[in-house]
DNA sequence: CGCGATTTTGAGCCATGTCAATCGGAGTGG
DNA sequence: CCACTCCGATTGACATGGCTCAAAATCGCG
């Protein structure tokens, strides 16, 4: 549960995607690289605890969580995907009224160290860069709310997986064409605000026409361009029927 | 547009709501006060420009605001409104997409001094608080997205009531059964994800039972009990069509 | 009083939801 | 290796919530 952690490519390819996001240097990430040692591991189905301290982070190195809101009648929103490279901080799960972050699959973190000020800045560079980086996090809520209030189902079928093959890409999990996402029709549905029924058909309408498959939780578009038009919201809606005819 | 603020009650109200919500002490808001000198002003329909120094804030003192995000076919998503007491900072409007915030009625606001360090700490606090606040603030976007995404048409309605009516108690600016609400139907239909016209169905099927009403501007809750249960979600379908039969 | 914006109403349709049943693959025990 | 079971995917029939179009009524305002 805390054994010193070996360098490992995931554990690289969490810090290059946070590297990015938060716009640190080379040298920075050299200095984080050895003190993330706070290894911790939860299993499919169970419920991730937030680091207590609003200044501390977990960085996911391998697995998705989903966060999500549970009404007392069954209902079920999910909010969105914490990826590889994504940080888990004390805000998840407290938004309002309480949510809680679920395990898809097996999930792999490190805690990040404590960021103390230095004299040579990097602390405060580091801060500022995570803030950012969970901040850019909580923007796709907005995402969200745009695709659930304006987005047909097959447009918002097509805007998530465009969102998600983006975010993995950055982590090195993704081609243009195709990635692997442990989700079933079930967190399809609960994400996009549809029924599962809805769910499946929406994906037979966008098989036939061979533009996107999902299948042994392999996700493969066979029509990038045309999925990120959906996705833009500028596709008109023709366009899909048209080419199921 | 930079005339020193004379204390007026609008200005009172704000500071007091903020305070609450920033969880400040009287002795840091009577510091606050005299520093809030740069009033603004936009009028109805224009579009709000947020300040753009990541740690200026504004305070709205009197008006609406919404923020939204606009496709190129005319779809308009309405993220959320900006009340009395709220601040508007330099995040808004750039939610990955660009969002706009355009002002609902005439709006005032001050701009809130810049946070120095100070010795007693104080600086550091209110710095806290209104991170805080601003937190919140966006932690409603979570909200709007279970609204929509699982909330049947009726109980968004109620959902986005309640919502308002408790943020402007909070201000002194409703009771719990009514308050002035400048939105038309259209404003409505684009935050819940609904359409015009069935917005305008919604109403009539709230207005018959008497649960709620709205009219020239002014929201009643007739039955703010009801109402709640409905924005929580947990009361059954049936409660609703039970009730106008 | 007349005009534009907003609200209201009606008819009909389509997208999406519900219910029920089947199918298929993956694991499990015999 | 097979029968069994469970979970997820799929399909069909049907119901309905919510949307579109069109038009009338009402309100706010000059």
């Amino acid at each position: 549960m805390s054994r010193p952690t070996r360098s490992c490519p995931e554990l690289e390819q969490a810090l290059a995607r946070l590297s990015v996001a938060a716009r640190l240097n080379p040298g920075d990430v050299d200095h984080l690289r050895p003190l993330c040692d706070q290894l911790e591991t939860w299993t499919a189905g169970i419920q991730v605890k937030a680091p207590q301290q609003s200044d501390r982070f977990r960085l996911i190195t391998s697995g998705w969580i989903y966060e999500a809101r549970l009404l007392p009648d069954g209902r079920r929103q999910i909010f969105g995907y914490l990826l590889p490279g994504d940080l888990i901080c004390s805000r998840h799960g407290s938004r309002g009224a309480p949510s809680v972050l679920l395990a898809v699959t097996r999930v792999e973190s490190v805690e990040l160290p404590a960021l103390t000020a230095t004299p040579d800045g990097r602390g405060a560079r580091l801060r500022e860069g995570l803030a950012r980086t969970v901040a850019r996090q909580e923007e796709r809520s907005y995402d969200a709310l745009l695709r659930v209030g304006q987005y047909t189902a097959t447009e918002r079928m097509a805007h998530l997986v465009v969102e998600l093959r983006d975010r993995l890409m950055a982590v090195g999990l993704a081609t243009r064409e195709s990635f692997r996402a442990p989700l079933t029709q079930e967190h399809l549905a609960d994400t996009l605000g549809l029924s599962v029924i809805h769910v499946n058909r929406v994906l037979g309408k966008l098989r036939e026409p061979r533009m996107l498959t999902i299948k042994f939780g392999v996700v493969t578009l066979l029509e990038p361009e045309r999925l990120e038009q959906l996705a833009a919201g500028v596709a008109a809606r023709t366009s899909v029927e048209a080419a199921d005819s």
